[in-house]
This record gives structure tokens, C-alpha cells and sequence, in this order.
DNA sequence: GTCTATAAATCGATAGAC
DNA sequence: GTCTATCGATTTATAGAC
């Protein structure tokens, strides 16, 4: 029993490793352009043997993605609980969107049949899609009661404005041109994003 | 002299249906899944008759992004004169917002060196790029002096931000969950944007 | 389990006939 | 100018040696 944990904890080492590069060449380059073999080069490991841990080139992208998610849940789950919720709300995203500032944030192509049906098909990848948007979701609820966001917009219509927030390359690109320091920068993203979901002001 | 122009306008009519077909499979596929094949397959030609009018595929997607410009620059043209200039802004976002949910807003990949060096490259790119920004700046920084528009944001960051929501696939996905109208929306996610870019409440 | 080598498929681009 | 046929490069995925 001793033996196989340790071995399991070698595999999984290494799984992460392999991940953790997924993640950053996803970040860098985007599904499409990012080759199996360039992971496996990065890994310093030969495709191979990459092929032994993981099916396919989808199955990589959405162990990325599975870890961001998961990432994502362990920033909902820090947040303190007397915190209102549209502070929690405003943290998570301002999370996001550092992640997305420091080119770690892992982004897939919303066009691609075959990345969408394994994601879709992954039960680690609809589990913790579906847990961010419920945490999430009940905060929106909460945040939409107590007058901070305006109770007209649909809940799914907030949680996919801040998804996309937390998603969009505005914040890197601002970061490119390099005029701005990077917390103006998630300042600003932030800022306009959460004033938009804002109650009228009547 | 009326012969070539004759034949320059036939030339013209096919490149016009090539770079339509071009934009329709920008928008439904994105750069790196649409292939040459089925662009000459739509067109109804032959792959190395395309090759003859568009040097490369690089030069495909730059002929669409030409295009979609010139039309976001005849929609700018049509703004009424008297209109404010927060309200001109509006009306052009939510053009390209309802653009977006009829699929026709060719999305290009943030990341590809070689299609953003061609695409920099190609001098009505960056003319229509540097026109539609100055004419959209110019309003914001008006709508900025009218009070419509937060003045501590420097203007780069609400074009971007205006860019961003145009581009942004929220609306197509909201579309596709199917339990809205789309002109609700694209009133939701045009509004979110425009509010976000208010002054403070003071 | 990891490596080298290669199969299998796709796609961009072009040559040459008409 | 357009078409058929094909090349060359790239990439995913796998077979077999060690």
C-alpha cells in the first residue's frame, strides 16, 4: 500500500508538472498553436511518455483548465466570510484578472468542436465549471439583494459579464503598451466591470 | 481604358464574394480552424484560383478585418450629427454587438505572430484601424467633456474596453443559451459596457 | 516507463495542363 | 484565369526497442 502511494505520488508529480506547462503555453500561445510536442519539450520528457498520462492533445488542455477552476474555488473559498458579497465578487475577478496580468491564464478557442465535446465529456471539468458558477451565482444573488448589482439582470447575464471580464486579453493588452502600471491596469478592468452590474442610479 | 475597367469590376465582384465567405467563416470557425479549402468550396472556385487574388491565408483574414473596418466606419459616418457623442458611441457598439449575434464578426486570434505580422503589415489594416480609433476617440474624449463618460480614464482604456465588448463572445453565448431575446441581450451587455464607463456617482 | 522512429492525416501552397 | 493533381511541411498519435 506504501509502495503504490508513493509510486501514485510520483505520478502525480509529475502529472502537475506537466500541467503546470500545459497551463503556462496555453497562456502564451492559445490551444491551436500549442503542440504536444513542445509540451513534452518543455516537461523535458518525450511525447511519448506524455501520451501515457494524458489521451489526447484536448485531454491536456482540459487538465489545464480543470486546475485553473480549481484554483478559482480555492480564491472563493479564502474569501472572509464577513465580506459583502459584492467585495467577494470584485476580489475574485480583480484574482482573475491578475492571473490573466501575469500570463498564466489558460485560454481556449470558443470555436472547436473537439475541445468542446472532451471538455464537456470531462466530469472534473463540468464539476468544477459548475461549482465556481454556483459559489459565484449564490454571491450574485446575495450582491443583487442587497443593492449593489441591479436586481434586473438575470444572474447568468452577471456571471458571464464577469467571466468575461476575468477572461478577455483587454487587461493584457493594455499591459503591452506598456503605458500603464499593472494595478492601474487591474484597477481600471475591474472597476468598469463591477460599475456596470451597478443598480441605476433613480 | 473601359476594358480594364470592366474587367477590374468583375475582379472586384469575385474578391468581394472570396473576402464574404472569408468573414462568414471567420466568424463561425476563427482563423485557425477555417481552412483555404473551404473557403474556395464556398466561394465555388478552385483553391489555386483563390491563391491567384490573396497571396496567402494570412492575406484572407486581413482582406475581412479591411472590411468589417469599413463597414464600423460607414456606421460612424451614419451617426446623426446632432446626436451626443455618448449616445453616438452606444449606437456604434451596439451595431457591432448586433453584428456579433448574427454572426458575422469575424474573430481573429489575439495570439499568431504570423497573421498580427501581416496584418500590421498590410497598410488599409492599419489606416482602417487608425481611422475607426481616431473617429471613436475624438467622441470619447467629448463624451469625457460632457460628463457621460469617467474623465480619469485615460481614452485608450475605454476604446479598448468598446472594442472588448464588440468582440467579446458574452452575447453569442447568452444567445445560444437560448432564454433571451436578442435585442434584450444586446441591450444588457451594451449597457453593462456604457455604465461601467460612467463618471463616479460623486 | 521512457525513448527513437514513424505512421497517418491535415493543410497551406504551387506546378502544369487547358 | 481556372482547374486537377501534388508537393512539402506540420502535427497528432503510436509501435517497438531498451
Amino acid at each position: 500500500m506504501a509502495r503504490v502511494s508513493f509510486r501514485e505520488k510520483v505520478q502525480q508529480v509529475r502529472e502537475d508538472a506537466i500541467v503546470a506547462a500545459v497551463n503556462r503555453l496555453l497562456a502564451e500561445k492559445g490551444f491551436d498553436l500549442m503542440t504536444v510536442d513542445e509540451v513534452a519539450a518543455e516537461v523535458g520528457i518525450a511525447k511519448a511518455s506524455l501520451y501515457r498520462h494524458f489521451a489526447s492533445k484536448e485531454a491536456l488542455a482540459a487538465a489545464a483548465m480543470v486546475r485553473v477552476l480549481g484554483r478559482t474555488q480555492d480564491t472563493i473559498a479564502a474569501q472572509p466570510p464577513q465580506r459583502s458579497a459584492i467585495d467577494k465578487l470584485t476580489a475574485v475577478t480583480r484574482w482573475a484578472v491578475e492571473v490573466q496580468l501575469a500570463g498564466e491564464m489558460p485560454t481556449l478557442p470558443s470555436q472547436n468542436s473537439s475541445l468542446r465535446a472532451e471538455l464537456l465529456a470531462s466530469r472534473a471539468y463540468t464539476d468544477g465549471l459548475l461549482g465556481v458558477s454556483e459559489s459565484l451565482g449564490a454571491w450574485i444573488v446575495q450582491a443583487q439583494a442587497e443593492g449593489s448589482i441591479d436586481p434586473a439582470l438575470p444572474p447568468e447575464v452577471v456571471l458571464f459579464t464577469l467571466f468575461a471580464c476575468a477572461c478577455d486579453p483587454v487587461a493584457g493588452f493594455l499591459k503591452a503598451a506598456g503605458r500603464h502600471e499593472e494595478r492601474q491596469i487591474a484597477d481600471w478592468v475591474v472597476g468598469i466591470c463591477i460599475k456596470g452590474l451597478a443598480p441605476p442610479r433613480a
